[in-house]
DNA sequence: CAGATAACCGGAGGCGCCTCCGTTTAAACT
DNA sequence: AGTTTAAACGGAGGCGCCTCCGGTTATCTG
């Protein structure tokens, strides 16, 4: 056989049995509540028990903790790319921007604490990094892209510098207001697009 | 910067109980062949029985596994450091800076593998990194100045040439020759030195 | 030297990690 | 449908982490 697997790329399920596919996809799941809620810390035998799977199971599908949190990680990352195109085609293309820079501010949300942990898997991985960055600034970029063109914002902007201003906010001191002064950010950045010179 | 602390950290003996004294010195003692032989992931139970005491000794004297290999790490520095003063009494300035090399890679080899764990330890405590460093060089500005004044060496090379030339060894490769490697550069830097222009 | 006391000791116990392997079951075959 | 089989399950078990506290002991005081 010449090996013409219709392997799908990037969301392959590589013929995985009906019940492990499923006993996967919650662990995933309940792994994403877990990490956001308690950080990369919490016990697996904690996320296998709520999933309702046993502990080799949840070991035979991610054999250390690093693969578990990368794959969330991954997926976390995955569908913020993928909400700014559900946002273009729902909103106006300034405030599309505006809902998806406010996501991306959860997502960080999300992530502190855990620094880290990702940090080491970042290093291990590096290419898991690339990738990260890569779909984000693609889904930045479209949208900036669309909100230029149609006349919303100004165009002198580049992908790259919006981004670099929005990571700023990864190193705003931990506090009460952290998510407040994350938002008056983006309020501002955002007031600057849109003053067309 | 105010930062007066009188408690001596080096070798403090912050009136410790004769027992416990001796039981701490016999941890680190024992911690640091462990970790040396095994890497910083050995087993504390172990290290505790092979010193002889309790679990709970252990984790009294040193609550993380972070305080143990920090007051490890501490004590190797400062004895190569101590080295080198008693190298320069005993050898002509040339060899006792050639021998003294020579002990600083055999630090850094029992440190290779172990590069994961330092560099949190150092991020998250950067005070060891700046004390450790500063150790260090004194050490080799010793002995260089002594070989140095002498006309054992040339003159013209500053402290932090050589220190820069010996950081490198630190990113040879790791290999089955990776320590002639570093000893074929010793000899070469040292071949240098001698070459009084 | 005896008694008091504060410092120290040490291991049991509870929890999580990870592996191993006997049992169950989806899915391919007849 | 019945049989086969390889994939998947799951939990017991061994180990290490760390805490807690009743027992031990160095040191001080009379």
């Amino acid at each position: 056989m010449a090996s013409a697997e219709p392997k799908t790329a990037s969301t392959a399920s590589t013929k995985l049995r009906a019940d492990a596919r499923r006993n996967r996809d919650k662990l995933i799941e309940v792994a994403a509540a877990a990490f956001a809620e308690n950080g990369v810390e919490t016990s697996l035998e904690d996320i296998a028990r709520q999933a309702g799977v046993g502990i080799g199971t949840l070991y035979r599908h991610f054999p250390t903790r690093e693969h578990l949190v990368e794959v969330v990680y991954r997926r976390e990352l995955e569908s913020l790319a993928a909400a700014a195109t559900e946002l273009a085609g729902k909103y106006p293309p300034d405030l599309a921007l505006e809902e998806w820079t406010r996501r991306f501010v959860g997502y960080i949300a999300a992530k502190r604490g855990m620094a880290n942990s990702l940090r080491i898997l970042m290093t291990s991985n590096s290419s898991l990094f690339a990738e990260g960055s890569g779909l984000i600034r693609g889904a930045l970029e479209g949208l900036l892209k669309t909100a230029g063109e149609e006349g919303y914002i100004r165009t002198d902007i580049e992908t790259t510098d919006l981004l670099q201003a929005l990571s700023s906010i990864y190193s705003i001191p931990d506090s009460p207001e952290w998510r407040e002064r994350a938002y008056r950010l983006i309020g501002l950045l955002m007031d600057g697009l849109r003053a067309k010179k």
